[in-house]
DNA sequence: CGTGGCTCCTGTTAGC
DNA sequence: TGCTAACAGGAGCCAC
């Protein structure tokens, strides 16, 4: 579910008030996708350092080690100086001086993994393959996506996807920047030509940028770490409005699927 | 090595 | 109203 904004809103809504706690308890709930790969009580005494974000990936930095945090298709983290008790899909929160770190996760995709380092083997592994951050200033460059995008035959929506090109690019924002490009999303990647890959560079950044600015998408159960829901999904162009008309021209939105994942466009906005 | 398909899990919704 | 199947914002893994 989160895509880049929605943990990049996450991670600004507690980063701040978490630095400098000290880690008290760390109980785990079900199984998440990975185990933990730490045993919970060498944690305590441990201090926070930081709270940095990389792709989909919420890294807590504490004085040793880090903690590998990510919200799958279902997460969702809280941060209060103290909660109420944990639910059936609670399934792992850090008590620390400062306040409570709870993650919410119904669908169980989401994963804690602690590394005792960023070079270490199970960070390399989670971390080693993604792509250049798009909202980073001077990582995101269009030429190198261009000749990035040149090396893949694969559809263009289905590279954005994959996160090895260019990362926190979901299955919302993937249909709403090649809609703002004009590209149809079935569209081969390495047939975009260099203006075409410049302008899908353009709409990446601002679609994700306008993303955060409106506190990421709610369209199911995300908030921010304080509670807030998004409101990007109120103003998608073609995302989940299938059948509906098209913002710009009228014609009927279309949907198809893409690799198990549902694609939306407009077949007059989005041609070729 | 790039690509496409499958998989993990639970909750909600569309359709009969 | 009730049952069932399809689908949901991710991404690692495996066979080609």
């Amino acid at each position: 579910m989160p895509e880049l904004p929605e943990v990049e809103v996450t991670r600004r809504s507690f980063a701040d008030r978490i630095a400098g706690a000290r880690v008290q308890h760390l109980q785990m709930g079900k199984p998440l996708r990975w185990p933990l790969g730490c045993e919970p009580a060498d944690l305590v005494g441990r201090e926070i350092l930081s709270v940095a974000r990389r792709g989909k990936y919420l890294l807590i930095h504490l004085d040793q080690g880090l903690l590998l945090l990510h919200l799958g298709m279902s997460g969702s983290l809280q941060f209060a100086q103290s909660l109420p008790p944990p639910g059936t899909h609670d399934h792992f929160e850090l008590r620390t001086s400062l306040g409570v770190l709870r993650l919410h996760d119904p669908r169980r995709f989401g994963a804690v993994v602690y590394a005792s380092s960023l070079d270490d083997a199970r960070s390399i592994k989670l971390l080693g393959g993604l792509g250049v951050e798009p909202l980073e200033e001077g990582a995101f460059d269009p030429g190198a996506f261009h000749r990035a995008l040149r090396q893949r035959r694969a559809p263009i929506k289905q590279v954005l996807l994959a996160g090895d090109v260019v990362v926190g690019v979901g299955n919302i924002y993937a249909s709403e920047a090649l809609f703002m490009a004009g590209i149809r999303p079935t569209l081969r990647a390495d047939r975009l030509s260099g203006p075409r890959a410049a302008r899908l560079h353009a709409a990446i950044v601002a679609v994700l940028q306008r993303a955060v600015t409106l506190g990421g998408s709610t369209l199911r159960d995300f908030s921010s770490a304080e509670g807030q829901s998004g409101y990007f999904q109120l103003d998608a162009m073609v995302y989940g409005r299938q059948g509906l008309p098209c913002r710009v021209c009228g014609e009927p939105v279309k949907t198809i699927r893409q690799g198990q994942r549902s694609t939306f466009f407009c077949s007059v906005c989005q041609k070729a």
